[in-house]
DNA sequence: GAGTGGTCTAGACCACGTC
DNA sequence: ACGTGGTCTAGACCACTCA
């Protein structure tokens, strides 16, 4: 398995990492200087600095200049957990992917609602309750509100055949978000449209959107029951 | 804000993000070439390369030889959840954390876990149940089933001041894990141990951990009522 | 086959943080 | 002040992948 002639990034930051890992530096200890480990590699130290860079990134090390680079004591991992659109998660469970819009009413933001997005008293929001289904099976329970003076064209937008993620993230589609993720029991409208007994525990994921400091939407994705976030790191 | 004289990655990175974001460059388009950009801000070829990377990375572009580099249309977002050890979470929100052991036994491990983890019938392993609190209440019950071929040495470690995770964590510290999040209902056992009402939903992360393809540890941990896992992106 | 990103080099200067 | 990582350059060759 002797992949490249020269010495690569790679095979210095695997190189690294397994002496980390082998304790041969153990936590808390000084690296040698990038100098230095380009010199042992026979390497330029811009390798060296590619791979440690990369390790530092992987939280493996902590890097500070003047001080150097440190095995990190205790690692804070990090689970990366996908949001992408529902359709694609569905489509990724090979099951057919189905979406309805609920209901859809405009009115003025619930006090509750301006104070979670930093609204005036007033403001005017769309109020969306959809599904989306996975062969037919109900997958999950949408109800978000949006900040209609943010993206006006939502108003007149066609919401049936397209959810209301897709549509902001083809209109806006980078933002920053907050998300929430946690467990609830059913009560009698979630039940009803995730066709579950009343109180089951359930994934919820709250996500409120800004596009450059304006709030956008505020939304909250019930799963079914049983359904897991899933990652490894 | 002028920090620099000269071309940085920084700069090329923010000026191709913003070209994105604006819809200079719409979702699907096709950058220029490195070597184009390049020229254009007068930097480096390997200077935009770094740029371009970070932001493959980030998820923003997509990149690939030959074809060049586009606009990914369904930006999968990634919401970085800090796995980081029980106390640091509790202390963190400026709670006094204490850690006791509640049951510890040794036994062969049952067939659910076997197939869990891939063990062979009649492997011996460690179960654990320990409580985590938050300036006394709650915080999280652990159910820990560890390996004990794999890291002999806890058989004999105690672990009645120093929680089985930072034991692990200090014996064989980095390793490959599997993680998923889901609710559940807690049942007459949990709900002693957290205090709450039987029925109520809260969060319970699993996590599978294994060394060098060894398994070593399975722990479910389900955390208080009402707890909720943040992040931002 | 040819175009594009992937990576390495050798050298240089800069900036941050500690002494 | 000075040591260490942070970054840029100019040029080179490689490797993947598409036509």
């Amino acid at each position: 398995m002797q992949t490249p002639k020269r010495t690569t990034f790679h095979a210095v930051r695997d190189e690294v990492k397994r002496r980390i890992e082998a304790r041969i530096w153990p936590q808390g200890a000084l690296l040698p200087t990038e100098t230095e480990l380009a010199e042992e590699f026979g390497c330029a130290r811009a390798t060296v600095n590619r791979a440690l860079r990369e390790l530092a990134d992987q939280g493996f090390v902590e890097r500070r200049r003047k001080s150097g680079t440190r095995v990190k004591t205790a690692p804070v991992k990090h689970a990366k957990i996908e949001i992408a659109v529902v359709r694609q998660t569905v489509e990724e469970q090979n099951a057919v992917y189905r979406y309805a819009l609920v209901e859809r009413s405009v009115s003025e933001a619930p006090a509750w609602l301006t104070s979670q997005l930093g609204l005036k008293a007033g403001t005017r929001v769309l109020h969306l309750l959809c599904m989306h289904y996975a062969d037919n099976r109900p997958f999950q329970f949408e109800e978000r509100w949006i900040n209609i003076a943010t993206v006006p064209d939502i108003e007149h937008a066609d919401l049936t055949t397209v959810g209301p993620n897709e549509w902001l993230l083809n209109a806006v589609p980078f933002t920053d978000a907050e998300i929430t993720f946690s467990a609830v029991s059913t009560d009698t409208k979630l039940s009803d449209f995730l066709a579950t007994a009343v109180g089951t525990p359930v994934i919820q994921l709250e996500r409120t959107t800004w596009l450059q400091g304006e709030p956008v939407t505020y939304v909250r994705m019930t799963h079914h029951p049983g359904y897991r976030f899933r990652t490894q790191y």
